[in-house]
DNA sequence: ATGCGTTTCGTGTACGTAAACAATTGTTTC
DNA sequence: GAAACAATTGTTTACGTACACGAAACGCAT
């Protein structure tokens, strides 16, 4: 017996009520060629009457081509071992969605070379994936390959530091300025007044430092904001090498013996504990990121305080957001801030990152 | 011509190699009856050499079985609007899988009636549905509650509170005693040596004070834990109307008339606010939840500082967890503990819940 | 009328799995 | 040794969409 022509599902339905075959209805639903104008408006006034909803499973089974994503984030260093998270919340990610048909391609650049993501970066435009994830360290450079990715009409979600003009699917990450402010107002609470702070931008790239600085501007903002005198130092240290480091902490610390609190702005924090160690300084310590060597140094007590934003979440929700994007064509939101969670030795323990 | 017979995909490989039809193959996969132990033990062997992941598009769509899932919240009551925002969560990821072939049908129950709770819990029951997402406010009931789902083999997840030896799928929400801890964190920077503080319980059931009752303890426990000598008052306030809960405070304030901060352990903190402010008291008040009417009290500087879990963002992950749980099979994390977010008169307009 | 090109539309198969149904073999019974 | 039945295995259709391919319909020139 045949099945009674009531209430078919999707496509079908849509080719019963218009009286055609699902091959036209799918012709206009892609509006490929080869529909005439008035069965083309026919099928188009039923899909909306009808709401028409594809079948995002169907969809993705019938369509053999797999989605490629790329992923651009730097390197580990001797320097830090930052990335590793970022990394793992990938591969992560990609252990989930691999099975729909995603295929994911890893790239990574050299933090202390911006020639180097430049060289990443075209490669993966030649390779043309249909979404990109990106941690853009370098920003002139970052902001030429966005554009370039705009013209080749490829999404890109960023984590780790924004690009704010820069039409991106997404950014994933912290939101720089208010981490700053968050530190200050951690500061302000365990200071006297008249108290001195040391604030420490370390990075070889000048480039990268962009994102410190905003940090530095949040930071400083919260004393302005807040009326509070604030006897704030800072140096910058270029070189990411010990004796460097050592040498300018040195100095600094010769020319202001009554510094109370210092402030690393990056995970480069373990350096200048490495430093207060061997000063035997009483001074409250603040950095930021869950790393191994910055948890020894908060269990010894030199690090006192961590802040911390989820690296590995970062990448694992950029990627899942470029999936849901281009399998599904699930909406995605424009800006995710990570919570600026707060790390002592007594919770470090508890965070799951 | 036909197809050579080199690498097919998915069970279609299985049943070449191991000489049989995909139909025996099925029915190993799902063990069911009707192959001899020979052949099982072959097309197992296979099936682990060959290391086969079933695609899981193909397993949703050929399965026409559509998911039910149920909820059961509190209604939204004068009390407080609270469950608003986990009722949105659960109304977003509707949308964002009801085409995927999963329903949700919401439950509500009055959180000054533990009777309504077996209620509806009983209604589920009898609805049988494949998942649960339940926010247990009655303890007692709702142990009795998942002891059922457990027998009854239906996975449940549990968010706002947990009931941790109960097997749940996950439970997602705030560490209760950490969020306490982190009050009492706040407050030892606000105060001076000898200040008192007050602690504010508003609730009219028994069972539902468990839950305020952990966030004391995490509060008591950080001043013990830091050698801090705290003065610390508490008052049970077990009526809901303000009348009686005007003079409660009226009666704690005159007897403690050097009261510096108070924390209220709920969303009840505008009922409070609206005491402070009537009686012009200067004391710092810490409350829990975003909630309309606190954040107009925060406007006012009367509310210094609110406590807030993300609770819409808990029930959403919740369904999702659901979600890729019964249609996927994919792995859920036993516990996600929500990032405590601090907020203020400043940072709350950035507040995305 | 025949042939040919275009436009317009329909048929059929595939994606990988589920499951109803059909067919085959093996076993028991008298 | 045939019938009756159980145990085992195979064939086919379906899920909803994509797309290659083929078929009609029409116009136009010869």
């Amino acid at each position: 017996m045949k099945k009674q022509p009531t209430e078919l599902k999707g496509v079908k339905e849509i080719a019963r009520r218009a009286n055609v075959s699902i091959a036209t209805v799918d012709r206009v639903l892609h509006n490929r060629p080869g529909v005439s104008k008035e069965t083309k408006d026919k099928i188009n006034e039923i899909i909306v009457e009808f709401n028409y909803q594809p079948n995002l499973l169907a969809k993705r089974l019938a369509s053999r081509k797999t989605i490629r994503l790329a992923t651009l984030i730097p390197k580990e260093s001797e320097e830090t071992t930052y990335w590793e998270a970022p990394l793992s919340g990938i591969v992560k990610a990609e252990a989930e969605v691999n099975q729909f048909g995603i295929i994911i391609e890893k790239y990574f650049y050299d933090q202390n070379s911006a020639l180097s993501f430049t060289e990443q970066a075209n490669l993966i435009l030649e390779s043309a994936p249909e979404g990109i994830l990106l941690a853009p360290s370098f920003v002139e450079e970052a902001v030429d390959f966005t554009n370039r990715c705009k013209e080749a009409n490829i999404p890109f979600v960023l984590i780790n530091s924004d690009l704010p003009d820069q039409d991106s699917l997404s950014y994933i990450g912290p939101e720089l300025y208010q981490s700053g402010y968050l530190a200050a107002q951690l500061i302000s609470y365990l200071i006297k007044e008249g108290d001195k702070i040391l604030i420490v931008n370390i990075s070889k790239e000048l480039h990268n430092r962009h994102h410190l600085h905003k940090k530095e501007e949040g930071t400083r903002a919260y004393f302005t904001d807040h009326h509070q005198k604030s006897n704030i130092i800072k140096v910058d240290i270029k070189q990411t090498d010990y004796a460097f480091i050592e040498q300018t902490l040195a100095k600094t610390f010769a020319d202001h013996p009554d510094i109370r609190v210092v402030f690393v702005t990056n995970s480069r924090v373990s350096k200048v504990a490495r430093y207060i160690e061997g000063a035997k300084k009483d001074t409250i310590l603040i950095g930021y990121d869950y790393l191994q060597e910055n948890i020894d140094y908060m269990n010894k007590d030199v690090i006192d305080f961590l802040i911390c934003q989820k690296p590995k979440d970062q990448a694992y929700r950029g990627v899942i957001s470029l999936y849901k994007y281009l399998a599904f064509s699930l909406p995605v939101e424009r800006v995710h801030f990570m919570p600026i969670d707060i790390l002592t030795k007594v919770n470090y323990p508890y965070y799951q990152n």
